[in-house]
DNA sequence: GATCCGTGGGG
DNA sequence: TCCCCAAGGAT
């Protein structure tokens, strides 16, 4: 049995438990995914749709946009965009060539809008270097979004290297398996070592890819499949029956609520006002209906009047309110309130944001509008469709 | 090392 | 309704 004391290392005990039941770890890993692993992840596939062999390589582009696509977000989620991506940039060069515009629009509704920002970024760095994409994992990692655990799963992917990987499931398969009694970021370089141990030395693709099945379809966040794991006789969380309680959270911090008025403001001749925000931050780059936060004693068309005189200088007559909801990011709570306004005197100008335009709203489409804001042009287009 | 960065689905 | 949280990286 493996002894129960932890530290950022593995004792000299705990490395040769490790050693001994590798090789059953591994094998019965790879024996499940050949079972019940997913193994027709379209970049994970041939141009011509096989199961690419050991030694076979695949294209490192789609492989690199999936990958990123991936950071913190389901497969599922992820999956659609993808596809629009490759049909609407299906190679380095036309990504390259793209606008800032364009590449942001595709991205809409995905979410941590810089990751579109750095492979554009990374696009045109190369292209301009006259380069392409490097396909092992130390080149990978020079290029911006790409920590070490992406550019190891797009190395072993696209070229079956002995780059193992650190994702938010394999740390919650391993804090299970050695019961960990703490949040897996204290393990330090710990489950660094674990990967590196355990690593099948015939190349990583199939290997990481099991080992994030396992964590995402069998070791689940809530309801881990335990009858069904081939590691169930291994495991420690198991032994003890504190499977449901790993790994370790740390304490969520509070998330504040915040009330933010929009306006929807129309011009004389129907067209409609937007601002695109800061190219870096919060929603970097993407297109806004003016607004902000209520402050305490005012109503929301009161907010409204504020923020856009204070925003975009112009005073208007806010009102009547065009719809209510919640949205929620990571850290905080809003709810949004939108009031059709009509302009009482200024000239629009970016105070807070890059650039205002006036744009007829059957246009707004062409924007890249963040899912909120994406949300109040639905309700304008039907708004003004009924009326 | 703690914090920031979106969104949508599930319990 | 509410909370949880996901194929992380950069600062």
């Amino acid at each position: 049995m493996m002894p129960g004391k932890w530290s950022t290392a593995f004792t000299q005990q705990q490395k040769a438990w490790l050693r001994r039941v590798a090789p059953h770890l591994v094998s019965s890993l790879l024996n499940w995914w050949q079972r019940h692993g997913r193994r027709d992840l379209p970049w994970r596939l041939l141009p011509d749709g096989r199961q690419p062999g050991p030694d076979d390589l695949l294209p490192v582009y789609p492989v690199w946009v999936a990958e990123v696509m991936l950071q913190q977000t389901r497969l599922t989620v992820a999956l659609p965009f993808w596809r629009r991506w490759r049909s609407r940039f299906p190679d380095l060069e036309s990504l390259a060539a793209a606008s800032r515009q364009e590449v942001l629009h595709c991205w809409q509704g995905l979410g941590y809008y810089v990751r579109a920002r750095r492979l554009h970024e990374a696009a045109i760095r190369l292209a301009a270097a006259g380069r392409s994409l490097p396909t092992d994992r130390a080149g990978l990692e020079q290029l911006p979004g790409l920590g070490r655990t992406t550019a190891a799963a797009i190395a072993a992917t696209v070229g079956n290297s002995p780059d193992p990987i650190l994702d938010g499931n394999v740390q919650r398969v391993l804090a299970r398996l050695l019961a960990f009694p703490a949040p897996p970021r204290q393990a330090g370089p710990l489950f660094w070592t674990m990967v590196e141990l355990l690593l099948d030395h015939r190349g990583a693709r199939d290997f990481n890819q099991a080992l994030m099945d396992l964590g995402a379809l069998v070791c689940r966040p809530r309801a881990p499949l335990c009858q069904g794991c081939p590691w169930q006789s291994h495991c420690h969380a198991y032994g003890k029956g504190i499977q449901r309680q790993l790994p370790v959270r740390q304490a969520p911090a509070p998330i504040p609520r915040v009330m933010v008025g929009v306006g929807i403001v129309l011009d004389h001749r129907g067209k409609v006002l937007i601002g695109q925000r800061q190219p870096d931050g919060l929603l970097g780059g993407l297109w806004e209906f003016p607004g902000g936060k209520q402050e305490p004693g005012e109503t929301m068309a009161e907010t409204v009047a504020r923020e856009l005189q204070e925003e975009v200088g112009l005073t208007v007559a806010a009102g009547p309110e065009l719809l209510r909801f919640d949205h929620a990011y990571t850290h905080r709570r809003l709810t949004f309130a939108a009031y059709l306004c009509r302009v009482l005197a200024g000239e629009a100008r970016p105070v807070a944001s890059q650039q205002v335009a006036w744009v007829w709203p059957r246009d707004l489409r062409h924007y890249p509008f963040p899912a909120a804001h994406a949300r109040m042009v639905q309700a304008l287009g039907e708004h003004l469709g009924g009326a």
